[in-house]
DNA sequence: ATTATTTTCAAACAACTGTTTAAAACATAC
DNA sequence: GTATGTTTTAAACAGTTGTTTGAAAATAAT
């Protein structure tokens, strides 16, 4: 009884590395068991198949992100009346620092998963998350609509997917733009200030954005 | 000699779309050659590896993609002083436009592999491409300085990354999000309607994101 | 101590991958 | 028409993949 949960999160451990480093796909269940010191066959023992794997670890970093996520917005709407867009976003930063908890480079791994998960294998795995946590994105969602009355649910579909797309390209790929920043600009800089930089870009964006049909609306901000 | 062009155009045909469709490492070659109704050998005969054929594929966009960009870019630049940041997004549209003479829907598989290129294997594809067209982006990137003279490099260096992030995002699920478009809002987006969205988003988020360090230089926009 | 249950293990399975080979078919030139 | 070079073809190669099997070992329950 003791002897499955050890090696069940052996694997999970090693899993998650790999297939955070080299992709899905691209990480084969001997790679995985070698690396644990543990039998080829157990990971379809403990876990069925490597698909079942593949969901079980995003799942533990789903579970605290989205725990954690659904706190900080609850304090938010504590005070429903002037909701800023950058307090909306800005929820999303204690989350992510929070997977550290599961262990040291959490963040990092978390990050780097969900962005193999957006662009993998045809997006099974998307799907889903999607489905699955649908209820706090529906939630983050409408905050985003409170924090932006006058935006039509079209504006607002089409900004949140641009916003997406940032968010995820970059936190995946955060490794390697701090590698650059700490070459070119002699700066390292952590997650959190990467999360900074990120979030006043997408604020500015989601806002500030003027299309051809809603310009008007927007014509007032300070 | 002719029957050697069109066995070879006849994979890249083929191999472009199921590229697109399902990704490179989930494209094998005897799928490409079956649907070509060419012999597997084929490939490795006119093209030497499954790489090169990548390469291949990818390097017939690219070459009418950047030179259509490069000509859009020495527009811009004829009047040098009081470039908008908006302006040198949008040279980007009609060059994305332009792939549609390669096929009719060429834009869409040409957005799908720019996508793809980013993702998978670890980025082989990305510095392939990154480094043969050094030279364009870098055109790109010093007129979007020249439009925003005022910020640091490093900040550049960030909200550069930021805005790929959602280009390169935006574009490769681009159908998938004119789907839902189209189911939630009964409205047919085409891909340049997509695009405008997209670049007064980047604009907006290039030119007025409020970051601790260099808030100040941008409290004087209109 | 003896069942019963759970977990590990080595081996084999079946399917798939990109690539190479050597002979056949085809085209071109003299 | 023979010779030369190019392209196509079927077959085999060598390697990898996730999964299954049935016996062995370890653990738990009686």
């Amino acid at each position: 009884m003791n002897k499955q949960i050890i090696t069940k999160n052996k694997i999970l451990n090693i899993a998650e590395a790999l297939f955070a480093e080299h992709g899905f796909n691209e990480t084969s269940l001997r790679e995985i068991t070698a690396e644990a010191k543990v039998n080829l066959a157990s990971v379809n023992y403990h876990f069925g198949s490597k698909k079942s794997l593949i969901e079980a670890v995003f799942e533990r970093y789903m579970e605290v992100f989205t725990n954690s996520l659904m706190n900080e917005m609850a304090m938010l709407e504590k005070d429903v009346q002037n909701i800023k867009t950058l307090e909306v976003l800005q929820t999303l930063i204690h989350p992510l620092m929070a997977v550290n908890h599961i262990r040291p480079d959490g963040s990092s791994v978390f990050m780097k998963l969900l962005g193999r998960a957006y662009s993998e294998t045809q997006g099974h795995l998307r799907r889903f998350v999607m489905q699955k946590y649908s209820h706090v994105f529906l939630r983050f969602t409408r905050l985003l609509h409170k924090a932006n009355p006058e935006l039509s649910s079209e504006s607002m579909f089409w900004r949140l997917h641009f916003m997406m797309g940032s968010f995820i390209f970059t936190l995946a790929g955060h490794e390697a733009l701090q590698e650059i920043s700490q070459s070119d600009f002699d700066r390292k800089v952590d997650i959190e200030t990467i999360l900074t930089r990120l979030i006043a870009f997408l604020a500015a964006g989601f806002e500030y954005s003027r299309e051809q049909s809603d310009t008007l609306k927007h014509s007032t901000h300070q």
